[in-house]
Parts: structure tokens; C-alpha cells; sequence
DNA sequence: TAGATTGTTAATCGATTAACAATC
DNA sequence: TAGATTGTTAATCGATTAACAATC
């Protein structure tokens, strides 16, 4: 296997991943061909750059004149970002956010299944909960081999945050979506995707800001 | 006022963020000098980026031998960031999502207070609620007129989303954290920052399954 | 002073866009 | 066929890094 075959841009799988839902909706609506232009349109962005990623990924199937068959394109997209296969996943800590992702709809559009969660407070253990059971925090590198978990969901507190992570890193998970406020560092093994909500707000209280600024000085 | 005077570049902002967090943990741990060599390690940069950021922010306060005093350097990134001033936000959709983030004890940290969640649901609204009352939908677009609110997050159904933002929009809100599954898009005068937690768990397995497929290749 | 570190300029790197030949 | 659209190459743009003079 070349190296090639493989794509390393974390944008462009992105973009992959949107443009795949958006060529459900096209199909959805009844349309069996999509064009580079309106899916970049869709997507908020060139039609340049969806031939262009389209042909990095290696799924150019288009027709010269006639643009992309939906269906096809699907298919090749699913087959690269494997969203055929069913996602399990567990979370560790069950308080709010933790309880809150448990329940979240969202996922099973997705393919993604939540086996189990995780928690160091007896009050919120249950092993018989269905469908989901909330198991102790010390039976997590067991579970974790033994069902071969690869992604984790962190939703603990700050100072917890580490030490469940090198637990989970032993335990041979590969891939974790931290919620916890702290920004962690991904190992050699295991990729971290950092969701920090009050870091977001911050942001974007920054850009309000920004934007009346300029507003002002431009009157 | 002149349009240096702004930084546009979206990652700065965020770097700028991180590295005031640092700074904090810095102070925290006693210091009172920050070299950008310690600190890009901290924040995973390199040292000239550091650098290269504090001179584009015009933070600039170094000390050619001593490095960076980081009190003065706290003090600037508040003035710039803006994070001395509290941070007032609605939350509409009090489910799963929207009750946690209610909840979320991350916001008190950065100076963001809650004051009023929205939603369609009788059985949810609860304006008595302490200390965050739930109101009904109607009566957003006027709540967020008086009391001036800025930025708001968004916790609906993916078919409720874009009929609310109309909403927040008309009403004045400019800045808008979107955790429906809906990629929503900012108009001139409204930023909008989207998560998508499904989407999220979608990009990690890809890379989870990126990682595998070279580690075979390489053996 | 000598050594270390900043602030800034120039070089590099990578991603996006524009252009266009191929062709359905 | 003529027109439209792809796939790819070259040009552009912007962000990061390297280098180094200034100087504490």
C-alpha cells in the first residue's frame, strides 16, 4: 500500500464528511447527479477545491459533462470514511455533559452506538440500565479490551481528565473526543479531538466584539 | 481607528486564548517571567510563533533577556479578549444538551453567566426556576432585545435550527454556538461556530482507521 | 561584557484558486 | 456539433518557520 492512499489533511476530511451529507440531502430530494458547482456551493466552498479534494481522495467518478452520479459517490465516500461499519463507543464520566451525550440522537444517524458509560460515583452506577449500563470507572481497561473499543467520549472533570485518558491510551483506545476543559495531547497511538465549550463562547465573544469594533470605525 | 487594529485570523484568536490559559497555570505555579520558548512548548507551537502572535496582537511587551512579565502580558490579553467583562448568554433548547450546558460549571471560570433558557416544551418552561428560568420561545425575541444579549447557543432539533436563528438574528444576537446537527451559516452581521458531536466521532474513527491502515503498511 | 532572548524580516511550506486542455 | 463540466497543472495566497540584528 502506497502512501498516497491514505489522506492526511484533517480539513479535507472534513469537507469529505460534509459533502457526503449533503449528497444525501440531494438524494433525498430526488436528484441522482450532483456538479462540482453546486456542491461546493452547499458547502461553502469552491467548486475548484470538491474537484480537486475528489480527486486526492481518489473517488473522481465524474462525468465530463455530465457531473457526478450521486449514488456512486456515496458509495466510494462511505467505503473511504468507513460510516457503513457500526461506530461503538463509550463515555467516560456520566454527569451532565456526559448523560446529556448518552442520550443524543444525533448518533444513531451516524452509525455510532454507545455501549457503555463510565463513572467513579456509586450514586450513578447501574449496571442493569438499559439500554445503556454505567459500569465503575475500574472495570474500564477491561471492558475496554475485551468489547475492542476504539473511541472513547471524556466527559470528567479537569482534574480527572489525565489519568482516565492513560488508562484508556493502556487499554488500546485509539481515538478520544475530550469534553474536559483541559487541553490533552495526543500520544503516538491515540488521537485527540478537544472540545472546550467555554473556550467557544470565549471565542466567539471575541468576534462580536471584533465585528462592532469595525462596524464603528467604518461609520 | 485603523483595521490593523484587528486580528481577522481566526487560529490567532484561538491561540491567544490558549496561551492566556497558560499563563494563568504559569502565575499559578509561582512564575512571573514567560519565555516564548516555554510557552510555545506549552502550547504546542513553535517559539517564533509565539512571538510572531504577540507582535500581530501588539502585545508586544517582551523583554529581550528576561522575557515576557506575566502579569502585564494577563493583563493585555484580558484588555484584547475581553474576558474581564461577564458574559451573558441564552441557551435555547432545554433537552439533553441544552439542560447540561445549564448546568456546565466550565462558564463560571470564564466569566460567562446564563441567564435564560428557551423552549417550545410546556412541560419545560419553569420561569420561576432558579437560577436559570425557562421561558417559552415566544417570548425570546423580546427577552433578548431587553436585556442586550450578545451571544447565544443553540441546542434545538436539526428542523427547529434555522427558523430560531431567523429569530436570534432579527433580535439582534450576533454570535451563535450551534450543537444542532445542522451546519448553519453566518449571515454579515451574525458569527455563527458550529459543533457537531456526530460528526466529530465520524472524523476520529476515520483517523483511528487512517492510523491502522499505516501501521499495516508499515510492517 | 557575554549570553540569551526578543521583534521583525525573509524564506518556506502548504492549501486554495484560477485556468485550461480533455472530453462527454 | 457546441456547450458544459471535469481533472489537473500552474499561480496565488496566507500562514508558519527560520534567521538574525537589536539589545537587555
Amino acid at each position: 500500500m502506497k502512501k498516497q492512499d491514505f489522506i492526511v489533511q484533517k480539513e479535507l476530511i472534513q469537507r469529505l464528511v460534509r459533502y457526503k451529507n449533503i449528497l444525501l440531502k440531494f438524494k433525498s430530494m430526488g436528484l441522482s447527479k450532483a456538479f462540482s458547482d453546486n456542491l461546493g456551493d452547499a458547502a461553502g466552498v469552491s467548486s475548484s477545491l470538491v474537484r480537486k479534494d475528489f480527486s486526492l481522495a481518489h473517488l473522481a467518478v465524474g462525468n465530463k459533462r455530465g457531473g457526478y452520479p450521486i449514488d456512486v459517490l456515496l458509495q466510494r465516500l462511505d467505503a473511504l470514511l468507513g460510516t457503513q461499519i457500526l461506530q461503538r463507543i463509550v463515555i467516560v464520566g456520566c454527569g451532565k455533559i456526559g448523560t446529556a451525550l448518552m442520550n443524543y440522537k444525533g448518533f444513531a444517524n451516524e452509525n455510532v452506538e454507545v455501549v457503555a458509560g463510565f463513572d467513579n460515583n456509586p450514586a450513578r452506577i447501574n449496571p442493569a440500565a438499559a439500554p445503556i449500563p454505567i459500569l465503575p470507572v475500574s472495570q474500564l481497561a477491561a471492558f475496554v479490551k475485551e468489547q475492542d473499543i476504539q473511541v472513547a467520549v471524556l466527559a470528567v472533570p479537569e482534574n480527572a481528565a489525565a489519568g482516565i485518558l492513560d488508562q484508556l491510551a493502556a487499554a488500546g483506545v485509539q481515538g478520544v473526543l475530550n469534553f474536559s476543559p483541559v487541553q490533552l495531547k495526543a500520544g503516538s497511538s491515540l488521537f485527540i479531538q478537544n472540545i472546550n465549550i467555554a473556550f467557544e463562547i470565549e471565542n466567539l465573544f471575541y468576534y462580536v466584539r471584533f465585528n462592532q469594533r469595525r462596524a464603528a470605525a467604518e461609520t
